[in-house]
DNA sequence: TCCTTCCATCGACGTCTGTCGATGTATCGC
DNA sequence: GCGATACATCGACAGACGTCGATGGAAGGA
């Protein structure tokens, strides 16, 4: 019969936080998407459409789509100024993406 | 015109190292397999399919195509006991995603 | 005013994903 | 050996996703 201990498996995450964090994650599962973020960080300041154009071989539509995602998870935020449109990180939401999945597995190595 | 200091943006790490941080991302981009780590975790021992199965409402198939997929990104492990499978959380992997995400998080955050 | 640049959005398309029921393969109990 | 249980895998299918070229709108420069 093996009944075990599942019980213990907590409040199951508020599922709109479930689907907060998972909107989060499925942004970053794109390589096209998470090197993009690296590009923003790496430049250290906000960055405009054409600039991101200078490093991926896609057209100028698809990469307006992957800015627009990741804006859509929290991840960017979009600032317009004149003609351009300048996207930056928001730090918070990496961190708390990140801190959530620390936490996970700390919880998980504290047992072992 | 227009020049911009993204000369900056450094090894544009390593496309075989982005892909591996993506297929974990994607993992977790997912609302029903999110829930399933937070049900490995809150368990605190091994899981196995049936377990899984008590706490949704999806097919067994679904279920293993799921837990397959946690598998092939690194975020479970399986054990085959006799008739059951047993899947623990890798929580090496959850920290190297976590601690990913901090990093970028931090070099921005230094930056502001 | 007109032309150009920057960018978002649309429509179309092929592919990948998540889901199911059905089938197959061990393993266990009897 | 036989039936039942636990699980993986297959085939099918709808919907989501990533990509493109084309269109449109807003801002700047001549």
């Amino acid at each position: 019969m093996h009944t075990r201990l599942l019980l213990r498996y907590p409040k199951p995450l508020d599922p709109a936080a479930t689907e907060d964090l998972a909107v989060g994650f499925k942004a970053l599962g794109d390589p096209t998407r998470l090197a993009m973020v690296r590009l923003v960080v790496a430049a250290g300041e906000p960055v405009c459409v054409v600039d991101v154009e200078r490093h991926f071989d896609f057209a100028q539509s698809t990469i307006s789509y992957h800015l627009q995602t990741l804006v859509d998870a929290g991840v960017f935020s979009r600032e317009r100024r004149g003609k351009w449109s300048y996207y930056s990180l928001v730090p918070a939401r990496l961190d708390e993406l990140g801190s959530s999945l620390g936490a996970l597995a700390s919880v998980t190595s504290a047992l072992a």
